[in-house]
DNA sequence: CAAGTATTGTTAGATTTCTTACTATTTTAA
DNA sequence: TTAAAATAGTAAGAAATCTAACAATACTTG
């Protein structure tokens, strides 16, 4: 079977536009939320939950939101009590965000549901597969990196 | 190598989030297109280039808008002269869409870049990996459309 | 056939994100 | 040391998208 390279970009795109809003939305409806928090919220929590204490620029960098639209988004954030803001003592630029122990809690919850939802989604997969999927995006991503 | 369903998923949001943006950046950047015109009058051409004449509702839902935000972008394309709304002669609710040549000539400058782009950024990928990473996310997408 | 229901597309107002300009701080280098 | 450049974050107005209500048309079913 012979594939091109435009195979892979319409896969990824496909890929793109099915995948995240299901997984966001699903995290939404299912837990115990505060109406004010949408999409973004819950990626810069998540974010915060795998990484740990990170600067603000890095954050929005890694959520894919311009820094000026990040400081209202972290602003709600703390004004809900999911993060706390920490300023660097060496830099007097940056601060530095983590979860609260709340924040832990949500996104605690949140994980659980990604769980359930990445299980059901990926049961037809063998497990050969689903490490040669995974190989094959983390190489395509390595790249796109680099040439950025 | 053990992997479980939480490697799959950082995987792809990685890969969203990389990919997408630099892509058609790159398309913008690189085209003679009206300064008016943004990521998503692109993607709708892209798709009627691929698909051809289709009803409003079908292109907004492949492109992930809802269709209240769809309404003013098809009719930007339609001033610009690269599209023509087509009255569907049974149900009278339904308009299709479909390239002029002028939005061919378009797409056509873009599909080339978008190989170039392609190739650039998978030349480090063995044929058969590029196979297993096509397969691989053409089962993940089905799956996913399915249950949503 | 009639009445209710679903679908397609538009509109208007709310929300989210982007862009640009700005301040404060840090780093670089002449 | 000091001037210039780079970086982190904020603010305000512009642009994009969403939501909800609506009009027109099509479908369903009693």
């Amino acid at each position: 079977m012979k594939t091109n390279n435009d195979d892979i970009f319409k896969s990824i795109i496909e890929l793109q536009h099915t995948i995240m809003s299901a997984f966001y939305k699903r995290f939404l409806d299912n837990l115990d939320i505060p109406d004010q928090m949408n999409q973004t919220h819950i990626r810069t929590l998540h974010y915060l939950a795998i990484k740990g204490s990170t600067p603000m620029h890095k954050v929005s960098k890694r959520i894919s939101l311009e820094k000026g639209s990040f400081t209202p988004v972290a602003k709600k954030l703390i004004e809900l009590g999911y993060i706390v803001r920490i300023k660097d003592a060496n830099d007097k630029r940056i601060s530095f965000l983590e979860l609260t122990d709340a924040g832990k809690k949500l996104t605690d919850g949140i994980h659980k549901l990604h769980s359930q939802y990445v299980e059901e989604k990926t049961k037809v997969l063998t497990g050969e597969e689903k490490e040669l999927l995974i190989s094959g995006m983390n190489t395509l991503t390595a790249l796109m990196k680099k040439c950025r």
